[in-house]
DNA sequence: TCCGTCATGATAGTTTTACTATCATAATTG
DNA sequence: CAATTATGATAGTAAAACTATCATGACGGA
């Protein structure tokens, strides 16, 4: 089996994790740790005990916390973008291709073995926890302009081409997406905390059928001349 | 003019800052702080100095800085659900009051004299900016359980009920407006920060059109029969 | 094989945050 | 007038979020 490499804008690090032993580790341990802990309680100090090695260490890849939590979540999407790429290979009908991208997005995530290191459950499970957490931030716009959210940006984009083609006249390609990625995650979060909010199920497979379901619904309807 | 006091949930709070001269100070000035600072330079310490008290006076009001971040949230929505009520008065036409209440939410805030010490603009752009933080947090569940989010449950389940009754048959009313909700300050936030996931021109008067014009659309398709 | 560089580890130190505790004092209330 | 209670003043602690320095060991080239 191939082991796959996402490509990350070099802005999201100081040194590339992904090109060594440290790294790697830092990598695959902080995403544990931090599906485990929390993001707040997270800190480099309980990482550098758990994979036996020092603050200073983990300093020298990332600059701070906040910038790994944007590296995972810029992760995750270039991860969600390829797997909808290779969904949609050869599929020429644009509304085919639209709702097999809806379905990868709400589906529940399992281990991807063309990326060994990487527990894509957990990450997920940050990723609808925390990921408000990359951009909610007195930086955003600096963060932005050093193009740390181009991976979010180009999976949205991907998407807003599809509505285009089926219907160009509807106003709002980008809005419906960037809403429908965020609710995507929003409702399954709901399901388990705040089940008022959501008329999904709290068992989680039960959830992601109705999470597909909602999305299709919201998007075709939308987007229906 | 009369001044309104908004009924707060007493787990929010260790000493009702409605009730004291200084309570209300940490409240007229916290909003203002955390509008400038963002929510994660903002501490109470800061806080004192500026309203020329003490730390420890704080924290006998407020647990910490997240529960304060929660009864901001909890009181912007309650504001907001305040104002359905209001403006949906004798209003019979069930479509008619979905239609208010999507354009109070969706309309530019400006200051409401009933409420003289706060600046809902400002926090307006808190709840924009912050509010996931104060969910977005492993102790979510007994925050929860303390009944710290009725204000936002509230009003999502009065408009919640007008879409049942506008369409019975509807499957997700719940998930329907909590998506709206979400999306109509995301997309205020894309449009200032990150454009390229909006369709929102940068303008924020603009902005507020579009996002009626976006908002209504969405509803009132996802529900047609 | 020797030299240089470079990644990592070990250690220590700083500032700030997020509290907690104690005591004095001033205002209010019964 | 006594008792309570809100606030202020001050101090202190543990942890977080870094920064700095130096030693060591591996590795790659000459």
């Amino acid at each position: 089996m191939t082991t796959l490499r996402l490509l990350m804008n070099p802005n999201l690090f100081l040194r590339d994790p992904q090109e060594t032993e440290l790294g790697r580790k830092i990598l695959e341990d902080s995403i544990l740790l931090i599906d485990e802990l929390g993001f707040e309680k997270f800190t480099f100090k309980k990482l550098a005990l758990k994979i036996e090695s020092t603050e200073a260490s983990i300093y020298r890849y990332f600059e701070n916390k906040h910038k790994l939590l944007v590296y995972l979540n810029s992760w995750y999407w270039s991860w969600v973008e390829y797997r909808i790429d290779f969904s949609t290979q050869n599929i020429l009908n644009v509304a085919d291709r639209l709702e097999i991208a809806l379905k990868i997005i709400s589906e529940k995530k399992v281990k991807d073995p063309f990326f060994p290191q990487i527990d894509e459950e957990a990450l997920d499970r940050i990723v609808i926890a925390e990921s408000d957490k990359a951009y909610q931030t007195k930086q955003v716009d600096e963060d932005n302009k050093e193009g740390l959210f181009l991976g979010y940006k180009s999976l949205c984009h991907k998407i807003a081409t599809y509505i285009v083609e089926i219907n160009p006249e509807f106003k709002y390609p980008n809005s419906l997406v960037s809403t429908v990625l965020q609710a995507s995650h929003q409702q399954l979060f709901y399901a388990q905390h705040l089940p008022s909010l959501t008329d999904f199920t709290g068992d989680s497979t039960c959830a992601n059928a109705q999470n597909k379901e909602f999305l299709k619904e919201i998007v075709f309807k939308a987007i229906s001349k």
